[in-house]
DNA sequence: CCAATTGTTATTTA
DNA sequence: ATAAATAACAATTG
């Protein structure tokens, strides 16, 4: 399910428990979630733990704990990435863990859930000062200075030969961006997903960049929420003006143009546009 | 039984 | 050799 907004949502969840020791750790060893990682260090390292604040980037997270006792303790940095299905939750102290919770960190006040029915995320661990290269080797955030112009002209002449719906996708420069997010973008700068990404001409990549950074902008205001405030549920704000509620169902039509909307594989994944407004 | 799913990676093909 | 397409992963739902 989640992308770029999606994720900071979820990241968010789990603040509740900033400032808050680790009693205890369950987590299912063994399952695929862990690959790479080491349940047993995880679960030493993070019993008695404090978990001190939290950051998104692209659709990772993580989180930095306190290492217990020693006040010069190296932190304990915890990754977590939701892949397709992947969620986390706040449950209260007496929660009861069902089959595919893989991950709880059990607080005094409540317990932090990560729940991944598919298995497509992960969890990674590292202790250290600083944060891990699998961390700060993430690609610039597309509301960086870094994310420029010049940045995406560049590297769809890379990958001159993909449509355009696929490049969208490639987190090395559009890191957060997922299916549907791809498909948004691509709406409202009404360019064709099947278009090659070197036959953009440079108008359309300055306005590729601009659509880029302002869907960014508002799935981030919306879904995950403004200062303080957290909605309730995920989604619940997006205006019914973006492609996003009709792209899934049958007979939807385009918000803008009340055309049909069309729906077929691009690139490996079911895309929908607008065929009165992005032309090939 | 078949097809579908908002992600990533390994393998195969061009 | 490079990049693009495809398969695979796992679970559930319609």
């Amino acid at each position: 399910m989640p992308e770029l907004a999606e994720v900071e949502f979820f990241r968010k969840r789990w603040s509740a428990g900033h400032g808050a020791t680790v009693l205890a750790v369950r987590l299912h060893a063994g399952k695929k979630v862990f690959r790479g990682t080491s349940p047993t260090l995880l679960k030493r390292k993070l019993t008695g733990a404090t978990l001190l604040d939290s950051e998104t980037a692209a659709k990772q997270m993580l989180f930095r704990f306190s290492g217990s006792g020693l006040p010069r303790a190296e932190s304990r940095w915890l990754g977590i990435h939701l892949g397709m299905s992947g969620e986390l939750r706040v449950e209260p102290p007496d929660y009861a863990a069902t089959k595919h919770d893989h991950l709880i960190l059990v607080q005094q006040q409540r317990q932090l859930v990560f729940n991944d029915p598919r298995m497509f995320g992960g969890v990674l661990f590292h202790t250290g000062k600083t944060p891990p290269a699998w961390w700060t080797r993430i690609a610039p955030a597309i509301l960086s200075k870094e994310f420029t112009v010049e940045a995406v002209a560049v590297f769809l002449r890379r990958r001159a030969r993909a449509p355009i719906k696929a490049v969208l996708l490639m987190q090395e420069r559009f890191p957060g961006i997922g299916n549907w997010m791809a498909d948004e973008i691509l709406w409202r700068a009404a360019i064709h997903p099947q278009r090659l990404a070197g036959s953009l001409k440079p108008a359309e990549v300055r306005t590729l960049h601009r659509e880029c950074r302002r869907v960014c902008r508002l799935a981030l205001g919306t879904i995950a929420g403004k200062g303080r405030y957290l909605p309730p549920n995920l989604n619940a704000h997006i205006p019914k003006t973006w492609l996003f509620w009709h792209r899934w169902e049958d007979g939807g039509r385009c918000p803008r143009t009340k055309r049909l909307l069309v729906r077929e594989e691009v690139g490996g994944r079911t895309t929908c546009w607008s065929p009165v407004r992005q032309k090939r």
